[in-house]
DNA sequence: TTGATATCATTTGCGTACGAATGAATTTTG
DNA sequence: CAAAATTCATTCGTACGCAAATGATATCAA
């Protein structure tokens, strides 16, 4: 390397003190990253079906009937997300809306018969799709990793 | 609850061994809110500049000029998603954009002076950010966590 | 009861995120 | 060398994710 390339990369970050920020070593950075697989992951087992939609019937089969609103705190989407999740449900026909009658405001999402076959058919991919996220962790690691992440979110 | 709710209840989650899975211990259910809780964190900080923009900056600062490729690469993004980061921060005037002379295909990036100002103003807020981000965590539990999740992603 | 507030849903606009298709330029290989 | 394969960048389409604004309905309070 020549002088002037060191020059130049002296310039470039080691300026006083800075070269102590590495943003692969970011929380943020990381978490974003290990999202992405997961994601991955979950397409490489349920194709047709996206995490957020998978969450949303999940729920649903949990909860029963809730308002769109409702089922958004459970899964922690804002009223916009939901709104444009539950739109793709229904339009496959795993959702039905209805208006709440005593409160008009509200609009209920239940699962549809097959909403509710597609759900039970899946729960089992997604178990596989949880294993493999943590299969770089040992047995003894997850319940660690687990509870430490739950902590932070 | 009266008997009818009861049986509406089982035939809703607990129809034949279905409920041993839950949304909320599932990692990429929590792995999604704690990315999400972390862009919360961000944006109270940095109000004018998305983490994506700012790993594209940060990483400009450690490695200099290199290929809007590549940059992706090193900040985990594919070649669509960068194309858009790099349009803004140009629009902004943090990056400028030349051909590579011998490889007409590249598209070099580089740092102009005011990026160059606006990551190392940024920096130190950025490691507030990672800070905020791990304060649920103690001390001890920190680079426990930052270990595993490192190898989940 | 009515006027202020709050809640539920929708819409718009912006910014990731990624698959797939396309085109230009480079490299490999037969 | 020339054809095939690869790489880099761009574009299109779809899907979150959230802030802010809007409208309808419901609740609270004077």
């Amino acid at each position: 390397m020549s002088a002037d390339e060191n020059i130049l990369k002296l310039v470039d970050a080691d300026e006083a003190g800075g070269e102590d920020y590495r943003l692969q070593d970011q929380v943020g950075f990381i978490l974003r990253r290990a999202h992405q697989r997961h994601v991955s992951i979950f397409a490489a087992h349920i194709a047709d079906l996206t995490p957020p939609q998978f969450a949303a019937l999940a729920k649903l089969r949990d909860v029963g009937e809730t308002s769109q609103n409702q089922l958004g705190q459970l899964i922690a989407m804002d009223a916009a997300t939901v709104k444009g999740v539950i739109d793709r449900l229904k339009a496959r026909g795993f959702v039905e809306l209805t208006r709440h009658e005593v409160d008009k405001r509200r609009l209920l999402v239940s699962l549809t018969p097959e909403g509710r076959e597609a759900v039970e058919r899946l729960i089992p991919l997604a178990q596989k799709i949880t294993e493999e996220t943590l299969s770089p962790l040992s047995a003894k690691e997850i319940p660690v990793f687990m509870r430490l992440l739950a902590k932070l979110a």
